[in-house]
DNA sequence: ATTAATAATTAGATAAGTCTAAAAATATAT
DNA sequence: ATATATTTTTAGACTTATCTAATTATTAAT
């Protein structure tokens, strides 16, 4: 199988893609993902080009083949499946696991995952939000999440992800007692800067627009 | 930490040590046991010695400081933890999991082995019957073991685990119904070349003096 | 349509780990 | 005690992945 970097490249790749709908990727954005310079990074994808793992033209970024793509996918059905683990069985917090599951996630062997997924209950998401792979690279997400930001006043909504899973944003999130299918309601929306007034159960609280950004909801028809 | 390789030739070292009483663990010694060359070994040896994770002398071998050592003992007891998982959660069979717990190993985080200890029931020993290191690096085996060769007619014993973990041997152990804790007794053993006739519950094998080297009992007072 | 700014690539080095082939040290045998 | 065999080390090369500095392409701006 393919290095532990090689799978990194992959993963970043698949990620930046998905933000971006359309064209290459390039070289800067994934320097920048990965915390290395463009000039390795040059180096990787004629790497990958030649392992037909990504198609890439000089100057012109890089896009997933097929091959490449399912890769990818493998790699984030692991990670999520082990920060499921990390979470249900072994009682790590939401903001504990990411660092531990991107060791895990190269872990190789179908069977593993497999059987780690039985043992879990085939679940459908991970401690973010975000679907899990099934065993042939299928990814189930039928929700209609949005992020905060897009919502009004007086429109309320259930907590279904994040886009931002850092530490410091999950953290932030526990402290206004916000996780997975909390329900607030946006009670009014500045017009200045979009930061919003939202109530959670009985407290209210102020959140940037930043904020509101990279948390994901799913709208209550009420 | 250190990264894969050197953890693997301190796994190494230190269970070439435990074979051999005295001494130091010779180049060639270690290039056998991690396939590999004896000039790679000795470049590495160079280098672990630079990090004081072993003592070494040109053309004397080397031996583990109290600082190589301990990262041993720590990458063994996170080893047999994930086999004890694999068989125990996953349902594997005590003969797939080598490979596998070989790249958990290599997982970072002391945490994450105490949790998965304590998610394990704290077990005192892996699935082939050896012990499990516990969070200080102490190695808790106060069983009277002894190979079954050791044994002479007329004697019973309790299987308490084995020399040899590949996967041939443990298979050859399911043929025979051979589990820990199985007990068998000794009806004969042949002059010519020490292979031995046990009896099984209600069923007797002939078993060479190979295989009786390799299975580790504990003998019962009868 | 040039020029300036930005982005990407090449060239050449470096580090970790490995190898082959040759040389040196140690161990063994007479 | 010397010769032979075995083991170990050195020297030099290769691979993967990385870096810096310099160069070349592309994009944006006037």
């Amino acid at each position: 199988m393919a290095s532990e970097t090689v799978e990194n490249y992959l993963k970043c790749i698949y990620a930046i893609e998905k933000h971006q709908a359309d064209g290459g990727v390039s070289t800067n954005a994934i320097a920048e993902q990965l915390q290395t310079k463009a000039s390795s990074v040059t180096d990787m994808l004629k790497k990958l080009k030649q392992r037909d793992l990504v198609d890439y033209k000089k100057y012109h970024g890089a896009n997933l083949t097929a091959k490449g793509r399912s890769k990818a996918i493998e790699i984030i059905r692991k990670h999520r499946l082990w920060e499921v683990f990390l979470v249900d069985k072994l009682n790590f917090k939401w903001d504990e696991v990411h660092d531990i599951a991107e060791q895990l996630e190269h872990v190789e062997g179908q069977e593993l995952s497999d059987r780690l997924d039985a043992f879990l209950g085939y679940p459908r998401f991970d401690p973010h939000g975000d679907p899990i792979p099934d065993a042939e690279g299928k990814i189930r997400d039928d929700r209609k999440k949005q992020a905060l930001s897009t919502l009004s006043q007086n429109h309320s909504g259930v907590v279904v992800g994040v886009l931002d899973s850092s530490a410091p944003f999950l953290k932030y999130l526990d402290h206004l007692e916000l996780k997975l299918g909390t329900e607030l309601l946006v009670l009014e929306v500045i017009d200045f800067d979009q930061s919003m007034k939202i109530q959670i159960g009985q407290a209210t609280h102020n959140v940037s627009n930043q904020f509101a950004k990279n948390l994901l909801i799913r709208k209550e028809v009420n």
